[in-house]
RNA sequence: UCCAGCGUAGCUCAGUGGUAGAGCAAUCGGCUGUUAACCGAUCGGUCGCAGGUUCGAAUCCUGCCGCUGGAGCCA
């Protein structure tokens, strides 16, 4: 009986006779020897079919098998050095499923509309394997870290009457008669969940109508948002400073084969250790008028460029602390040393990959927030029951919400975000 | 919405007023250690669409459509 396994496998069966159900990435093939490249799903392997020990029907078949044709190889696991696996497979027996045709994506390069088009065919491609591999790694260790630090995952709700940030951006659909949005964040629902079981985190996704036309910009993408009870700013920085690294070294030790094809340069992930370095906005647009920015002033927001400028000052994620409070979100807790910031931090991604992280401490005081309401004329049942989490019990809490593929991007070091989601939402792509 | 660039073979591109080209893919053949293998041959076209200028337009002009990058906005 021959054993059945996965190329992920293989080391653990060396010398022994296997089968696996790949498909054929890549062929070369000589007179007398052909060489395939497989891959199943787990990972990648070289096949070699030599003219002299297989049957002739067997080399034969082999010769004539085309990109992503579909099939079940049989053969023994060797190692060797010269495969980055550090096996290959010495093929005896080929079990054909399908002999594909005409595969559209071939070795060589292609443009990226046409890329696009097939983006269900390119996710088999070995770069787009190991990104969604990453990813899949940074939402594992996310799990396991807001696991091991108490918080319960809450789940809140897509649909809904209202949003937190205006209604511009969002994107607009019928509930019956009446008129709703998708979600483009889960805080408020999480707040009154942090009320009710204290640590939750929701992961999920979100949607901005925004016309975004670059490198950083999803039409739907997923956020990690934790929401803590009894825990000030000064606390969820140190919380976020940890998880951030914790996701990192968690995919530095998990994902070697996957930053190696990706040739992301290792080191500079290495360094990512909390604490990571602070400075308050006032601070940074005085770094800014400094450099020569000529285009911001106190109580703008950051451009794109002024991000990476800062950014590009520290070799770790950087915190910009202390926003004006008329440029951020109603629900932010004004710094009582000083109120016209706002207890809320960025964190900037280094080399350029943009904000990863927003976050702040909440307004807890029932008044203040009754105030923020009128200025920005948020009434109705829709905004009512946030505003009760005021008057029942009200307590000191903070919250952030990391974008996960901004944040695959910075670590997978990808250039382009639409490489770091399996089906991307981008404006002009709904399909495929 | 604005700014810039680009639409030529299945793919990536060259061709800037005078016979439509190359590499890769595909097909056939050769090659026993290849790494986007290599070598030879064959096949492959509504030059984005519409109109205009010209003896003649892939090439120049106008409009439209599509794509790419960026800005604003944001994670």
């Amino acid at each position: 009986m021959i054993l059945k396994t996965t190329i992920n496998n293989v080391a653990k069966h060396v010398n022994e006779t296997v089968t696996i159900g790949v498909w054929l990435h890549n062929k070369r093939s000589s007179g007398k020897i052909a060489f395939l490249q497989l891959r199943d799903g787990t990972g990648f392997i070289q096949g070699v079919v030599a003219k002299s020990d297989v049957p002739e029907d067997v080399f034969n078949l082999a010769k004539q098998l085309t990109q992503e044709s579909s099939f079940y190889v049989t053969g023994k696991v060797v190692e060797d050095h010269r495969s980055p696996l550090g096996y290959e497979l010495q093929v005896s027996d080929i079990d054909l499923i399908q002999l594909t045709e005409d595969y559209p994506i071939t070795p060589k390069e292609h443009g990226t509309e046409f890329l696009m088009d097939h983006r269900h065919l390119w996710l088999r491609s070995k770069r787009q394997h190991a990104i969604m591999k990453v990813r899949n790694e940074i939402i594992r260790a996310t799990y396991e870290f807001f696991n091991d630090n108490g918080f319960v995952k809450v789940d809140p709700p897509i649909l809904t009457a209202a949003s937190a940030e205006g209604t511009t951006e969002l994107f607009h659909t019928k509930y019956f008669d009446e008129d709703a949005y998708l979600s483009q964040s889960g805080q408020l629902y999480l707040e009154a969940a942090a009320m009710a079981l204290g640590r939750v985190f929701s992961f999920g996704p979100t949607f901005r109508a925004e016309k975004s036309k670059t490198r950083r910009h999803l039409i739907e993408f997923w956020m990690i948002e934790p929401e803590m009870a009894f825990m000030d700013h000064e606390d969820s920085l140190k919380l976020q400073e940890e998880y951030v690294t914790f996701v990192v070294q968690s995919v530095l030790e998990r994902c070697k084969l996957e930053l190696n094809t990706l040739e992301r340069d290792v080191s500079k992930l290495e360094k990512v250790k909390a604490p990571f370095p602070r400075i308050t906005y006032s601070e940074a647009i005085q770094f800014l008028k400094e450099k020569g920015f000529d285009d911001i002033d106190w109580g703008d927001d950051f451009g794109a460029p002024h991000e990476t400028a800062i950014a590009e000052q520290y070799e770790k994620p950087v915190f910009i602390t202390h926003f004006p409070v008329e440029i951020k979100a109603f629900y932010m807790k004004p710094d009582p040393d000083n109120p016209e910031v706002a207890l809320c931090a960025d964190l900037i991604a280094p080399e350029g990959y943009g904000e990863i992280i927003g976050g702040s401490e909440r307004i807890n005081d029932y008044e203040l927030m009754k105030e923020r309401y009128d200025e920005h004329d948020l009434h109705g049942p829709a905004y009512e029951w946030y505003l009760q989490l005021r008057k029942y019990g009200t307590i000191p809490h903070s919250g952030f919400g990391l974008g996960l593929e901004r944040t695959v991007a910075w670590i997978a070091g990808v250039e382009h975000i639409r490489e770091t989601i399996p089906f991307p939402r981008l404006l002009n792509r709904l399909y495929p």
